[in-house]
DNA sequence: GTGGCTGCAAATCATTTGCATATAC
DNA sequence: GTATATGCAAATGATTTGCAGCCAC
């Protein structure tokens, strides 16, 4: 169950802990771009002695490594996702959850023309996602 | 000299005060993308009575009133940006210092198709910049 | 065996809140 | 005159740091 994120950590020279591998697992599950916090708080239930400090820094490690990347699209917590590849992302601000956005912008690497480079692409897109605005079931508010 | 931000802050029936023409003014000469505190330090010198939390409200009202915009690129603190009109933002991880970028990406409001309504875009690209990799003449490092 | 990891507690940094005083209109 | 804005100090919340003990290799 563990042995895809074991090879993950092996491949990368990490050395493998129990708590690695629960966080990557818990990203690899959750794919709703999950907090530090709610991380945290949902791996701790099933192991107890857990601190946030290692899971601060075991994300520190795994983004370092690029196994996965990270989000400041709330501007007020950092957040997590496990799939790395290029995608953007839209936050509703009714419900609060965050939705991949997979179109491709062509012009975003541009700037390239004006001399800088690009070694990253964010899009952040906010507004009301279509499940908010037809039936109001969004979970905030 | 501040009769075109008295007129902007009654034209959207706020109040004027000093502290609001100094932020107004300041945002609109300093095009750098500031930082909370690096318009509090700098207004400061001239008004040593301001305080953080008069910076905190006027910059929240302005931003209410669609007056100013802000950005959270850097993910640890919030900058503001007196040009409302769209545009992105790239953020040299060298000198730190962030440049508009003024192109358009087309895609960016299509996930309308999905359904969700999108009413804020913000572009965010890092890397280094022209002149830092060309002459390491960055601010930091 | 030991260097790197974990977990705790305290520190830090951006931002928010409560409240008494001052001020715009 | 009065409602609103200002400024201070204390609170909050996310993240970082210091450090003693523990564990993967």
């Amino acid at each position: 169950m563990y042995e895809k994120y074991v090879k993950t950590l092996k491949e990368n020279s990490i050395k493998v802990t129990p708590q690695r591998l629960d966080v990557l697992r818990y990203l690899d599950e959750n794919r709703t771009h999950p907090t530090v916090d709610e991380i945290y708080v949902d791996l701790k239930s099933d192991s107890p002695s857990l601190s946030r400090t290692t899971v601060y820094n075991t994300l520190e490690m795994l983004l370092k490594h690029g196994i996965i990347q990270s989000l400041s699209i709330t501007g007020t917590e950092t957040r997590y996702d496990f799939e790395i590849k290029v995608h953007h992302h839209f936050l509703c601000n009714k419900c609060g959850n965050i939705i991949d956005v997979d179109i491709e912008c062509p012009v975003m690497g541009r700037i390239l023309e004006s001399g800088h480079r690009v070694d990253e692409v964010h899009g952040y897109l906010k507004g009301e996602c279509m499940e908010c605005q037809k039936g109001r079931v969004g979970l905030n508010e």
